[in-house]
DNA sequence: ACTCACTTATAGTTTTTATTCATCACAAGT
DNA sequence: ACTTGTGATGAATAAAAACTATAAGTGAGT
């Protein structure tokens, strides 16, 4: 069975006639005879009445199969309509991964942007850690990630997304206040409140300032489950300073000046951030689309990569 | 797009691997491949994300696709399943037109048993004169109909079924009440009860008995428009008398005893029952179940034919 | 790094199927 | 008998689908 034998009997038993349905199916007469007989042949019974004058009958049976014939083609145009809808790279549902220093970031001014950009995008968010991220990624759970680099995983590619550099956060009393840049040295010795394992900005700020201490105050060590904002109130309350990325700073807060940000000196310790995907994923436009987004949209001293 | 190419996405989408879904469609992997990726094209999306290692993955679209691909699929099953049904010639609905000086008193014993012979062949009787039941099988609106020879027709095939005799039905206390058999001759000036025109039994009695008169007292034109039935009523009445076909005389009624029933001598007139069908009817097979259990239903008086 | 095992893609060839043109066979009306 | 309109048939051709063999990519293990 063939859905072009299906539109053949299906256009015989509209025209009532050989010639006729044969020339509305674009074919010969003789094409469409020979598939007729074919199909009553594998089916087992005759669908049409055929003589030579006069139109031809359809069988009762013939009434039945033609019928169903209609049902079959159309669920296949609705299979059709539902591959043309899904032709738009910026339908359907994406799921995209972010860790958890960078979402509250970029996503705020993110999500507005692509959804003027792409209204029909339904787009699913889930911030995690790093490695978290990673697996729901090659699983297929996800669709693409935005990480900070290093990030190399065998079947994904990444392409940078653009250079944050970090800053220090200080109280407004801190005895660093005049100063108008820091050394990554001048931290050394410094109680440093950072985040807990797994937050890959917690070890590339351990990376850039050597000999920092981390985690020795019982403070330090109580905030490992919490989040950069947090530790942004934290240093607001003056309990001790951070280390920072460039883009949290724009984020205003209503905490904001009791808070000072001090950038390191050239070149400032930073991380570029990435987007990652698998190397098969077929929606590769949309993952264009969405890197264009986040180049375009405005954030706190970053420079755009590539 | 092909139903085999819905089969095969449909087989990958169970097996997540080309080459088990290739060998589960009894094709090689490149044909399997290869039909997938024509579809792809065909339909601009792409269903399946490709791994060279580890199993393959459906794309959001694709689930669609493959979703809806099980429906037509399932569409197209439903199809054949109904042929495979209508395949039993005795099953579906039949059309039978049977004349009606012959209904009345063959469709009394036919009907069960063909009932019981063909329990899923739904029967429909009509009763009628031998040129409207012509003018319906020529118009498909009977399968085939039950009449007297002569009847030969462009188009229309016919089998005899049986010889039927006619016989002399006269009151008890007629005349020739004695005689044990008839000469056509003898009805000669006799006036005969007989069916208005268009019944083709009139004609044949009329052939069969030279010099007859019908319808020339009140009386006999006056039931013109009535059946054998009635006639047989008012000879028993004791109005007239009538030739009737013997297969009338079995089905006995209460006025069974104020009849005689007369043969005529041999070589007695008689009239041939037949079948005729479409030439291009299709279930042929139908017709001849159908012409079996008439000829082996007990019939007063009858000569099965060929 | 290199090979191995595994998976899908590709090339070239063969087989099958679909299609066409021309013609036939049939039935009906003239 | 001739003509006309219809579906069927036959031979040749075009298109497709199929196979075998091989390549290419990828991750795991050596």
């Amino acid at each position: 069975m063939t859905l072009t034998e299906l539109r053949y009997i299906v256009a015989v038993s509209q025209k009532n006639h050989f010639g006729l349905a044969a020339q509305a199916c674009f074919v010969s007469q003789p094409t469409l005879s020979i598939a007729i007989k074919k199909l009553e042949g594998q089916l087992g019974v005759r669908l049409f009445e055929r003589s030579s004058k006069n139109e031809i009958r359809i069988t009762e049976i013939g009434h039945q199969v033609i019928n169903q014939a209609h049902i079959v083609l159309q669920e296949a145009q609705i299979l059709s309509e539902i591959a043309q809808q899904g032709k738009d790279p910026l339908s359907g549902t994406f799921k995209l991964g972010v860790i958890y220093t960078i979402g509250p970031y970029l996503l705020p001014s993110l999500i507005p942007k692509l959804k003027e950009r792409a209204p029909n995008l339904k787009l699913i968010i889930e911030e995690n850690f790093t490695a978290n991220l990673y697996q729901s990624l090659k699983q297929g759970v996800l669709d693409a990630i935005i990480i900070s680099y290093p990030f190399a995983e065998p079947g994904i590619e990444t392409s940078p997304l653009y250079e944050e550099p970090f800053v220090v956060a200080l109280p407004r009393d801190h005895a660093w206040n005049k100063r108008k840049e820091i050394l990554p040295e001048d931290l050394a010795q410094q109680d440093l409140m950072l985040l807990g394992a797994g937050h890959c900005f917690r070890d590339q700020v351990i990376n850039a300032c050597p000999n920092c201490m981390v985690g020795n105050s019982e403070i330090t060590r109580s905030l490992e489950g919490g989040s950069l904002e947090t530790i942004r109130h934290m240093v607001a309350a003056g309990t001790g300073i951070t280390v920072l990325p460039h883009t949290s700073i724009l984020h205003s807060h209503h905490d904001e000046q009791l808070i000072d940000f001090k950038p390191f000196k050239a070149p400032a310790p930073s991380r570029t951030v990435a987007i990652a995907w698998r190397k098969h994923y077929p929606r590769k436009e949309t993952i264009g689309t969405i890197k264009e987004t986040i180049q375009t949209t405005p954030l706190s001293g970053v420079e755009i990569l590539q």
